[in-house]
DNA sequence: CTCTTTCATAACCCCGCAAA
DNA sequence: TTTGCGGGGTTATGAAAGAG
C-alpha cells in the first residue's frame, strides 16, 4: 500500500527538490504493508534469512489462519500454471494482528509452524506487549522522529537495521537499514569495498560521502538506486510475476 | 582518576542447498 | 541420506576512548 496524505506529499515534494533526477522520474513513494505491525514483523523476518526464506516465513505467518491444510501456494490456488493473478485476487490480506500472535498457543508451535527460528520469541514478545499495552503501537505513527527512533531501539530483537526499515515505512528516511544487500550494492553502484563496511565509523562515513548531501532523505535516494538496479535485471518489479518474487536478491561479491 | 559512552569482537541461532 | 558450508542482524561482553 502507499501512504497518501497531504504531509506525504510535502515530504516528497521536498525530497525531489534535493533530488532531481528522482523528481524525473517521478520516485518518492514507498510501499508498506497494510498495518504497522505487518511491517514490523516483516522487517524481523528480513534477518539473518536470504530473500527467499523471508518470504517464506511472511507465507507461513498468513497461513496460520487456515486451521486446513490448504496451502497458498498449492497449484489448485491459481486458475492456471502461468497465472499469478488469481493467486494473488485469492489471497486478501491474511497476516496475522497481533492479537491472533499473542494468543496463538506458545512460542515453539509458532516457531513449528512458520520454521522462524530465534525469531519467534521476537515476534511473540513483540505481539504479547502490543496487546498487552507495553508498547502503544497506535501512537507510533503520529510520533515525533527522535522519540519514535528511541523507542523502536528499546523493543528486544529490534536493532539498527531493523529500526531503521520500520522508520522507512513510516515515512523516515534519515537512516539507511543497512544489510549485506547494501553492501552489496555500495560495491556494484558506487565501487566500495566491502572492507570498509565492516566498522562502524568507516560504514558511517562511506554512507555519509555518498548519500550525505540528501539529508533527511538518505534512504529515500539509496533506494531509489537499488530498485533500480534491480529493474535493470529483472524488468520492472510492477509487472513481475509472483512466482518470481523470490529471485530479486543482488548476486554475491 | 573515575565514570560514562562508544566501539569491536565473538557467540548466537539454524535453515536451505549443494556436494559427497 | 549425510555432511559441510554460506547466509546474516542482534546482543552480550569487555576494552578503549572521551568527559568532567
Amino acid at each position: 500500500m502507499l501512504r497518501i496524505s497531504g504531509k506525504d506529499e510535502k515530504i516528497i515534494e521536498e525530497f525531489q527538490r534535493v533530488h532531481p533526477e528522482a523528481k524525473k522520474k517521478g520516485f518518492g513513494r514507498v510501499f508498506r504493508s497494510p498495518t504497522l505491525f505487518e511491517d514490523m514483523v516483516k522487517s524481523v523476518l528480513l534477518c539473518c534469512a536470504p530473500w527467499k526464506r523471508s518470504l517464506e516465513m511472511a507465507e507461513a505467518l498468513c497461513d496460520l489462519q487456515f486451521k486446513n491444510k490448504r496451502r497458498r501456494y498449492s497449484s489448485n490456488n491459481y486458475c492456471c500454471k502461468e497465472c499469478d493473478e488469481w493467486g494473488i485476487i485469492s489471497y486478501g490480506n491474511y497476516f496475522p494482528s497481533p492479537k491472533e500472535i499473542a494468543n496463538f498457543v506458545d512460542e515453539e508451535t509458532l516457531n513449528k509452524k512458520c520454521n522462524l527460528g530465534y525469531r519467534a520469541s521476537i515476534i511473540l514478545h513483540l505481539a504479547r506487549s502490543i496487546e498487552n499495552g507495553t508498547i502503544k503501537i497506535a501512537e507510533f505513527e503520529e510520533e515525533e522522529e527522535e522519540k519514535l527512533f528511541l523507542k523502536l531501539n528499546k523493543i528486544k530483537g529490534f536493532g539498527p537495521f531493523t529500526v531503521a526499515n520500520i522508520m522507512m515505512c513510516i515515512g523516515f528516511y534519515r537512516h539507511i537499514p543497512v544489510d549485506t544487500e547494501t553492501i552489496k550494492h555500495l560495491h556494484k553502484v558506487h565501487g566500495v569495498e566491502s572492507s570498509k563496511m565492516r566498522k562502524k565509523r568507516q560504514r558511517e562515513e562511506v554512507i555519509a560521502d555518498i548519500y550525505g548531501k540528501y539529508g533527511p532523505f538518505k534512504c529515500l535516494a539509496y533506494w531509489m538506486e537499488h530498485v533500480e538496479y534491480y529493474e535493470n535485471i529483472v524488468g520492472k518489479l510492477s509487472e513481475l510475476p509472483h512466482s518470481q518474487y523470490s529471485n530479486v536478491t543482488t548476486p554475491n561479491l
